[in-house]
Formats: structure tokens, C-alpha cells, sequence
DNA sequence: GTGTGGATTATCT
DNA sequence: GATAATCCACACC
């Protein structure tokens, strides 16, 4: 799910602003057997009860102080897997760093806490839409930030589009 | 009630 | 590469 979602667009139409974005990089987070999601070992607190949620719901976290990251669930009910975009696209006038990284593609979005839980399909003002054609080429790494995982820390579950300005981390992440 | 640290980013060297 | 900003969730008492 995390490959499937690059190149597809989230859309937020709140009255008579839309503001649309083309997903270009994301990571998985595997559930209870990965040391690097916040369900692993099948934890379960009120932050992370919305991951266990059934697909298509939204999770949002707060870290360091001062920075969402917004995650989309990606299996059935009680199984707490999810993908966290990283990186999007604007509209081509946009500056490229606007959507790049996690923190600042939910300030673009206006993605807060309080938007955890909500349920993506069929929502009035937000939509996610499956763009049919070709992927872009994939590149995969491990994911960044989650040194702390473990074994878990190298495996490959970091996918973005090679060919986007917008993919966000050093320069070797990128290529 | 207290202590620890983070799925980040900006700004320095 | 290093560090600060900044606060909440969580574990543990």
C-alpha cells in the first residue's frame, strides 16, 4: 500500500478552497511486529487507537513539540498497520519544499490532532483519490528516524518517486 | 505526580 | 554534523 500510494492525490475542499496533493514518498509501518510503529508489540493507548481502525481512516500523531505526521490506515480492524506520508506535491507554482517531510505536508494541510480517527472514505470535505496509469519509478530505503527499531530500523519500507523534487531527507535518501 | 524521549525541522558549523 | 525548539504521550511510582 505504502508503493501504491505514490502518485496518488489527497484533496481537502474546505467551502470554496481546494487544496489538492500528489503523494511522492511514504513509509509502512507493520503493526505489532515492527519496533518502529507506535503498535508494536500490539500496544494499545488512546493515541494509537485510531491505527487499529479499519482502512482508510486517518492516525495523527505530535512529536518533538511541534510537528504532526499524518498516517493513512491500510488493513482491517484490531490489525494496526498504517503508511505515514512523508512527501507530496503541490500545485506546480508551489514552492517544492511546501509538502516535504512529514511535519510540513500536515501544516500545508492543515492536518492536526484533532482530525485522528477520521474516516477518510466518503468524507465530505476530504477525498483520496486513486489515480489510474502508470507508477512513477520507485526507489526504497529504510525508513528515517526509527534507529531506535531495532532490526526493524533496516528494512526496506521507505518508497518514493525518483522523479519528484518534493521527496524530502539528505540527498542519498533521495536518489 | 514525575521523568524520558520522540515516525521533525531550522539553523548553525 | 550538531543542536535547539517545545510538549505531549507514556511508563512507572
Amino acid at each position: 500500500m505504502a508503493r501504491a500510494l505514490l502518485g496518488q492525490v489527497i484533496v481537502h475542499q474546505d467551502g470554496g478552497v481546494r487544496r489538492a496533493a500528489r503523494i511522492v514518498e511514504t513509509e509502512a509501518y507493520l503493526g505489532p511486529r515492527d519496533a518502529a510503529a507506535h503498535t508494536w508489540q500490539g500496544r494499545r493507548t488512546p493515541r494509537v487507537e485510531p491505527m487499529y481502525m479499519d482502512g482508510g481512516h486517518l492516525y495523527v500523531f505530535f512529536v518533538y513539540g511541534m510537528h504532526h505526521c499524518a498516517n493513512i490506515v491500510t488493513r482491517g480492524e484490531g490489525i494496526g498497520e498504517a503508511v505515514l506520508l512523508r512527501a507530496a506535491e503541490g500545485p506546480p507554482a508551489a514552492p517544492a519544499r511546501l509538502l516535504s517531510g512529514p511535519g510540513r505536508l500536515c501544516a500545508a494541510l492543515g492536518i492536526e490532532s484533532d482530525m485522528s480517527g477520521t474516516d477518510l472514505v466518503g468524507h465530505p470535505r476530504w477525498r483520496l483519490l486513486l489515480r489510474p496509469g502508470p507508477h512513477p519509478p520507485v526507489g526504497v530505503t529504510p525508513r528515517i528516524g526509527v534507529d531506535y527499531a531495532g532490526e526493524a530500523r533496516d528494512w526496506p519500507l521507505r518508497f518514493f518517486d525518483r522523479t519528484s523534487p518534493a521527496v524530502s531527507g539528505p540527498a542519498r535518501m533521495r536518489g
